[in-house]
DNA sequence: TGGCTGGCTGCAAAGGTTTGCAGTGAAGAA
DNA sequence: TTCTTCACTGCAAACCTTTGCAGCCAGCCA
């Protein structure tokens, strides 16, 4: 029933390889037996078989994107970008989720290993050791981690998180609580080093509370324990953990920005819509999907693998491009920070549910961190 | 550097055809040989080449998911289920997004179909005719949406619509609005559909506006348009929408729901958390997925396909098992609605900004439609 | 002892494609 | 005219696995 190579080569009377050579390699046939060979081709409604040809080509112009938890929508824009830059070098994207579970990270790149080109491996909650023991099986790109040795795209959070509690200290906040994210995350780690440090250097106190899952639950679930430790802001793992934060300090009468400020990291598309709007770091979600793209694919060309590869002649561990891109953060400033209680900033008279400040339409102050390719 | 059968052959002192059977067939092989057979593999690190085995078997153990926007918070509970189901089944999913564009749907179809033994179309925009021209091309199960001949896994959004309605009218409101959802869509006309009916059986009038991109920018900009238009009440295509709306009339200075109610459909993990909390029709899209896999399975134990098949045996166009599942609705009560403006209704009074209502923690009342399978 | 059975294993074809190599024929050069 | 060159095409091996068939051997029965 599936109309093959033979199919079309019977059908244009010319031998399967002319056929083949018709798709891969035009150049080498002859424009009349390419049209006609073509026109058969659509006629019978001709596909190659990729299955056939990753075969004998070793590649499968698959690639594997394996996410800790696609519901959390700081992964879409990521995986749309990815998509769209793979689609335009004629590559196909599988997703695949974790569920934010190390062992289903290691399974799952095993079960994808042969039948992709290579592993975007995004947010991995699994060890560094386990990664690059991975890495030799199949080419990885690690995002939104840093692994020596190993392709990665990272955010710069640290700078983030230092704008977001140089932007609280400003505010006069003394007391700031810090809601760490998952067990494992990379990124949790360089926030929580870098707020440490932005507070010590801003003369305030920082509260860590956590690990938490990076869910609005997980932030819903902090809030009677952030109006217990006293704090006057919370910088928060991720917007989901700050939105459920908000959620949950609203539920026991505390207002936000009022009693407590709220900033969040990600700049997710629905921290516009809530009430009030939130203060958060934008980070470069689509940029950093499109960069893991390239840098695979890049990679990818180097090192041909397969049979007919010349893979071996080269020194195994020989020096590989293995760039490490940071992509910088920002800082937008909206309606969930404001001054401190009981601190007399300038303009700080603020009335009711939902203050408005003038020109803070979009994307306003900017604090970003620093582009660096290594 | 790929371990293949053949190493695993020669390490263990056996013919492939014997490696092979160990893990295919393994009651065919001698206890002692598969014990031997199976170190040498796990110290090799052997995995079987899926795409090799997919050649000659014709199946990929892989399932494609189309989705029609992946960043629509309503699909990832679906994603997730479908992935559960499929592991279980040591299938794997692999997930593409179309960014709502009918033509990405063709061709992702296309893309995907030999490397998959079917696909989960979800939400599809391209026409009926179309699909089932697909389905000729690969084992196909559709979600949300009717297709004649095709099995497909629909939710009772009539039944959603007609409880949002009645309980819309049953607060007083005779002039509701429909936002109406993406053209091409099969569950916004059933929505329109259903919620006509209801609204004439309830002496209310229905006003549609649409169609719109169902996302919370649709919702936001037709904002205006709803004030406008003198409705005091209006069941949006889905949460996203509903949510956006709310947003844009609060801008508007327009209070939900005191000036105007909001029902939603699909109950994302959002709405209970926006203010006010979201009125909406629940929809069992785990379930939906977890059937739509195990659906597609079915079909496809029923009719193997591949070189070895007995497929040319059965009469093509024989009676196949094209169920057609419908799940159930269930409408969940909770902020966004409330009686029409100038209605005396019983305990009407409601004052601030965040009205509670007792007893409505969860999904309180429940309006189902009922479940059909042929 | 001879024949049969049954458990296990090996052989080889098959699946759809790519690609190095060789062959064909025509055009151009000598 | 003959040789070379060149553009194009065909041949066949290879990729890794599955599976029908046949072979082998031990054990059993008569």
């Amino acid at each position: 029933m599936p109309v093959t190579i033979r199919d079309v080569a019977r059908a244009s009377g010319v031998h399967i390889s002319t056929v083949s050579r018709t798709f891969s390699a035009p150049h080498l046939v002859n424009p009349e037996t390419r049209v006609r060979v073509l026109a058969c081709a659509e006629d019978l409604g001709y596909r190659p078989n990729r299955a056939a040809r990753a075969l004998i080509t070793g590649r499968t112009h698959n690639i594997g994107l394996i996410i800790a938890d696609i519901a959390n929508p700081f992964f879409p824009p990521l995986i749309k970008a990815a998509e769209g830059q793979a689609r335009h070098r004629d590559y196909h994207i599988f997703v695949a989720d974790t569920n934010e579970d190390p062992m289903a990270e290691e399974e799952l790149v095993h079960a994808l290993a042969k039948q992709v080109d290579g592993v975007l491996l995004c947010s991995p909650r699994m060890s560094n050791s386990l990664i690059e023991q991975l890495s030799r099986e199949v080419p990885l790109v690690v995002i939104n981690r840093q692994v020596t040795g190993l392709p990665c795209v990272v955010m710069d959070v640290g700078q983030g998180a230092r704008s977001a509690i140089e932007h609280l200290a400003g505010l006069g906040h003394t007391a700031i609580g810090l809601l760490s994210g998952p067990r494992g995350s990379w990124t949790s780690r360089e926030i929580r080093r870098a707020a440490a440090a932005a507070a010590r250097a801003g003369g305030a106190e920082l509260t860590v509370l956590g690990p938490n899952p990076p869910t609005e639950h997980g932030g819903l679930a902090l809030a009677e324990h952030v109006q217990r430790s006293g704090v006057t802001a919370v910088l928060a793992y991720n917007d989901l953990m700050a939105i459920g934060l908000i959620e949950g300090l609203d539920a026991l009468g505390v207002r936000v920005p009022q009693d407590v400020s709220v900033v969040g990291i990600d700049d997710i598309a629905l921290s516009r819509l809530t009430r009030p709007k939130l203060t958060t770091v934008a980070t470069p979600t689509a940029a950093a999907g499109r960069t893991a793209v390239d840098m695979l694919l890049q990679q990818d060309t180097d090192a041909p693998r397969g049979p007919r590869g010349a893979g071996r002649g080269t020194a195994v561990g020989a020096r590989r491009t293995t760039a490490q891109v940071m992509l910088q953060t920002e800082l937008v400033i909206r309606d969930s920070t404001g001054p401190a209680a009981g601190t007399g900033s300038p303009g700080a008279v603020r009335v009711g549910p939902d203050p408005h400040r003038p020109a803070d339409p979009g994307r306003p102050r900017a604090a970003t961190g620093g582009a660096v390719a290594s």
